[in-house]
DNA sequence: ATTTATGGTTACTGCAAAGTAACCACTATC
DNA sequence: GATAGTGGTTACTTTGCAGTAACCATAAAT
């Protein structure tokens, strides 16, 4: 997030959220899990994404040091993306939002979040 | 927060980031802790943030069931807020987010976060 | 030439979060 | 009357997130 209100902050949280608070990158960090997915399975997996924003939120995880992009020389042109030692220690973080949303919302919903269960190798 | 591209997504992550990841949402539930506080108690204690802000934020804490708000017929005044069950059940998460932005921050800085210690009863 | 695969990029738009500045209501005190 | 205490409310503005639509580049296959 480019946003200084919240990088700029003294206050940690407000910091944090501000790499976090977002309705992508949450999604993004959890569909990674500990594999190296490229772009394409990326947008096929995520719904509703558009690549641009994709693309967008890619960038920002990588400067913001959650997501490591590793380009190969070849064509088609391949990328793959994966989680660094900082996106990794998210993920507990993100289940624990998780189940907390699922216990104390008001109207239960369905989960539907994407997960990297169903990436194929 | 309004936003119905958070509030109305199947996945349980955005709908918690659409409740959770904005700028004085976090600082105010961290700050109640397990105390009742009253609006100006809030107002002097976190930092830059507006009465305008401040009230908004405790309205939809409130709408999103983190936050209850308890008036008292008197003069001046009073109003007390504290948090829900499901606002307590909230604040280990915050803290973990605290560690983990201190541990990864790249160029760390200090961390300003009011807490709730520096309430007098 | 067209389509597919791969990973994007660009121009523009709408909207909500957050901020600024001013104001409100009631009561009590000086 | 002015100030202070309490808890707000209102009108307006700025900014960035996210979405829409279209396009780009390279190569290979039909």
């Amino acid at each position: 997030m480019k946003d200084e209100r919240f990088s700029f902050s003294k206050c940690s949280l407000t910091r944090s959220m501000g790499i976090i608070g977002t309705k992508w990158k949450p999604i993004i960090v959890y569909v990674l899990q500990t594999r190296k997915v490229r772009f394409g399975q990326l947008d096929a997996y995520i719904p509703l994404i558009t690549r641009k924003v994709l693309t967008e939120q890619l960038k920002e995880l990588e400067d913001d040091g959650l997501v490591i992009r590793e380009a190969f020389s070849e064509l088609p042109p391949r990328v793959e993306y994966s989680l660094t030692e900082k996106g990794l220690a998210l993920l507990p973080i993100l289940n624990s939002i998780i189940v907390w949303n699922e216990k104390y919302e008001t109207e239960p919903k369905e989960n539907y979040c994407p997960t990297s269960e169903f990436f194929k190798d």
